[in-house]
DNA sequence: AATGTTTTTATTGTCTGACATTTAAAAGTC
DNA sequence: GACTTTTAAATGTCAGACAATAAAAACATT
């Protein structure tokens, strides 16, 4: 079923490579119970620590979770997209962070996907979903927010948004781009006028949702997109300045 | 710096979760050398194996890497678009094969994330990406092409499309998805008369790619959707029917 | 003095064996 | 039959050891 050469490398790793092989395979099912560690230690002809590293690999991409006890174990985890969530953006954040991607590089990127949502947005979307988009805009409104608290309602907009187009493949792709892009944004001092702008925009955003019309939508984020890429460039420039 | 609460659960995790906030944080830099497994489990009052699972979880997040010798250690590692790609394709495989997401639910991401590129790719895409996806396109049209072979040819060709669009971080977000769908698209059986019809949308694509026509590559992008969603809708509707 | 070789040393990788903890099932008791 | 206790199987943790590796330090040679 799995087998493991002697040459060369980290053992825990190719046993890792291995199960994991086995659960992408199909090998293994859903819920299934691994061997004990004892008897994957026998089988791999390895110690159990040795296994239990692997092991510890495993659950840290939550592709297993182990349980103590009599009848415990390691399983075969049911990888959901609310757990995947979290691991996309730590990752996401951490791309954008660790690579010098530009402002304009993730905003363009985060801009395009959610165009690419927003005409199934207009026709899926909950009442609920539009709620929480008019929430928001209120929120983003006050003036006694902080820039921190503005982000935040930023992405909870746009991620009603996204969530609107009832699809979880798209959410979770979009996670990461949207909340990965918010400690970008708390780089960024938003004026009292450039959040009026943006209030305006996503307004017009939430009506166009609410009647339906994508196509608006549509034009209303790429105006979004380049408001939002020139108060970008104008904090950066001014920053650049009074250095 | 990093603390870690006595109660009830896990150290290994916990201790993961420590260093890897330090890391996210920006606490520790990238290329940082963590201290010794020693010091570590001296630092956290546990033992040195269940510091080596706590580091085993990260390095299976590629947050570090390891080295043995004198002046080795564990390292922050630099995490680049390439490595990432690897790992969000798994997840992203996973999730569709044991989440139960429907054939057009994903087919529907895919394309509507392909069309956020299509602009952006019929603007700058390389003389060279447009050569591969002709290649593809001529590969596609041989009538010994396996039904794998095709599938892996498709991919080529979105890839191209996608990384045309010259932004990692839209190119990484779709990696998941476009590639994802490969095990899917392998349960399709294609004709020779679908597999003629995709073709030819396939270069209607690469045309409005090469003549800078965003708006033709998006609607194209439309209708290879549409006939991708009936041609599998078809096969499955076929495959019931033999039951 | 410069260069090549050997030794030392610090560190991760792995093993052995043990004990602690948890949990469910089996055995025992009322 | 219902409740309690015991048992057993599994993961979680620890301690101490040795192997493998790779760089730096010490040494020898030209």
């Amino acid at each position: 079923m799995k087998i493991d050469p002697n040459s060369s490398a980290n053992l825990s790793a190719q046993i890792a490579k291995a199960i994991r092989d086995s659960i992408v395979s199909g090998d293994l099912i859903i819920d299934e119970r691994l061997p004990s560690e004892a008897e994957l230690a026998d089988y791999f002809q390895v110690s159990r620590p040795t296994v239990r590293e692997a092991l510890k690999r495993l659950a840290a991409q939550s592709l297993i979770r182990t349980q103590r006890g009599a009848t415990g174990g390691a399983f075969v985890n049911r990888l959901s997209f609310k757990e995947a969530y979290a691991d996309q953006v730590t990752t996401s954040t951490l791309l954008l962070s660790m690579n010098e991607v530009s402002f304009d590089t993730a905003c363009e990127a985060r801009y395009a996907l959610e165009r690419a949502c927003a005409p199934l947005s207009a026709k899926r979307r909950t009442a609920d979903q539009l709620a929480t988009m008019r929430t928001e805009i209120f929120r983003q409104s006050q003036p006694s927010l902080t820039d921190e608290a503005y982000c935040a309602s930023d992405v909870a907009f746009h991620r009603a948004l996204v969530d609107g187009a009832d699809n979880p493949v798209l959410s979770y792709q979009l996670a990461g781009a949207v909340e990965a892009m918010q400690p970008l944004m708390n780089m960024i001092t938003f004026t009292t006028r450039s959040r009026g702008i943006m209030v305006c925009l996503h307004s017009s955003i939430a009506d166009a949702i609410e009647n339906g019309d994508g196509a608006e939508a549509v034009d209303c984020l790429h105006n979004l997109e380049a408001e939002t890429r020139k108060i970008a460039a104008d904090v950066f420039a001014a920053r650049a300045a009074s250095k």
